[in-house]
DNA sequence: GGTAAGCCTGTACTCCGGTACCGGATGCAA
DNA sequence: TTGCATCCGGTACCGGAGTACAGGCTTACC
């Protein structure tokens, strides 16, 4: 981890390239705080030190992990300094509930689907197979029909 | 299902309240094509037949089992007339698989975000655990680490 | 007839993670 | 020095499903 400002400094469609990602991808995430603002040559270019690119599949690894740019964002910043916002290990564990509802939900909608394919529906408005389960492919639809009287 | 034109027809903000959807929806469900332009009072206010309330639960129903506004659109056409594209079944079969290739996706993240959570990973970029799994939250990167050639 | 609620069209904005395009400047090698 | 690849900043756009707002007109009720 060198940190010599007179380093093998790449410029930003190099370390675009080792990472793997567009060269606009890096401005944008400069923009959204994951990556600092790299040294400039004199006539403007970006000149990065070569950890960026780790830092990069840093960052691509947390998104396959299912943290949001914010999410990473911050969680790059919590590693940087002390421990101002809950630490990685918090985070993954709240992480998993999410994923584990999103498991639900879609386990659900599986089932309710199944269901169509075996009673044979036909038509989303007019099925005509027995015992349709549309109109119960409700997955908690939250209505209370009540909401209809003239004001 | 009555369609006389002189029937007891509703206007949006009827309809949207019934149906449990924001006014501005019913406009853009008519652009999208998934409701029928209604008749007009004569000052211009749509006026709805009655039906176009179950329309928008069947649309909502739907859209809770995984489709896409797109293919409710598809599905409410086909099912009007003959069967110009695949029915419902077999657009339920495909989306059952969809939706199974998104739980395994999801599986893969939570078992990756567990093995984060079990070693004790306590930095995204520092991590400092015994067998840190983060350089390996890779989930299938495909990244060939060779297209740094100097052109 | 007055007044308020509701509706009209058109346009712009939201979230999320980028990507594309533009005209002009720079870097580098031959 | 020339020529070409690359980079610059700024802005606009993608998809998906809506939501919000502005400015004006209609409808309904008293």
């Amino acid at each position: 981890m060198r940190q010599d400002p007179d380093g093998p400094h790449l410029r930003s469609g190099q370390v675009a390239r080792r990472a793997g990602v567009n060269p606009q991808t890096l401005r944008y995430y400069e923009r959204r705080g994951l990556i600092a603002e790299p040294a400039r040559s004199p006539g403007g270019h970006r000149a990065y030190p070569p950890e960026t690119v780790t830092l990069l599949t840093v960052i691509k690894a947390a998104q396959r992990l299912g943290f949001t740019l914010d999410e990473v964002a911050e969680l790059i910043d919590t590693g940087r300094r002390g421990h101002p916002t809950p630490d990685l290990r918090a985070r993954a564990q709240a992480k998993i509930a999410e994923v584990d509802a999103r498991i639900a939900d879609l386990t659900t909608i599986r089932t309710a689907l199944t269901q169509v394919v075996t009673a044979g529906c036909d038509s989303l408005t007019n099925c005509t197979c027995p015992d349709c389960p549309l109109p119960y492919a409700g997955l908690a639809t939250g209505r209370t029909p009540a909401e209809d009287r003239p004001s």
